[in-house]
DNA sequence: CCCAGGTACCTCGTAGTACTGAGTACCGCT
DNA sequence: AGCGGTACTCAGTACTACGAGGTACCTGGG
């Protein structure tokens, strides 16, 4: 599937969350991760700027953590506001989803 | 619901081809359309920019008409390479969405 | 020892999209 | 004549994802 940049806008800081909040990861990580859902094109550039948004918004609580096989690690846990902004993005999402499916079932 | 404009970008305008494939209609009414859908914050400029994005684009065919209560209305239809852009748009959401509801599945 | 390759992070610039705000203009009604 | 609803246009702004490049750590092979 090719060029979903602009329809990932929005949703994809909310996928982020939702590996953090599933286990205490690093960016790097969250790359392949989101790669292997099927997220093919997504980058590391583009998951670094993300990351470095909720650290700014204070969503994230950031640990720094040495590696065997490579540099530090910078893993990432949700906080409270972090979860607070994961449940609106899901509220979000579900509002948009439902909504633009029934505009495709023909919808009324 | 506030603040979808970023979950928005990138599927407004697929939204608005579906609309457009369903009747022949103008900007102003698929404000209104969209508006009734749910999408209460969308507005006329944007709506506009899109149509003219569309025509630019060749995927529509524009046909202006007389109105009796106003101005005279740009009526949108949808041509053979706009019903293609309609269909690889509802591929790629069914992708996206697929796999972002997988996600929150607590997803493999 | 050095260098390639995988791991891990950061940053600047660009492009695309939705929104804002202002402007123009037509119409019917009072 | 003026007002409210209809209808379109356009310049400017904000936000997000991506591309491309750079830094640095570690292991293993030549």
């Amino acid at each position: 599937m090719d060029d979903l940049t602009e329809m990932l806008k929005g949703t994809l800081e909310g996928c982020v969350l939702e590996i953090i909040s599933g286990e205490e990861t690093y960016g790097y990580a969250i790359t392949r991760r989101l790669n292997e859902l099927g997220f093919t094109d997504v980058i590391e550039g583009t998951v670094y700027t993300i990351l470095l948004r909720l650290e700014r918004n204070g969503l994230v609580q950031v640990t720094k953590r040495p590696s065997e096989v490579g540099p530090p690690r910078k893993f990432y846990a949700l906080n409270e506001a972090g979860r607070a902004e994961l449940a609106t993005f899901w509220a979000k999402w579900q509002y948009v989803s439902s909504r633009i499916d029934r505009l495709r079932e023909g919808g009324r």
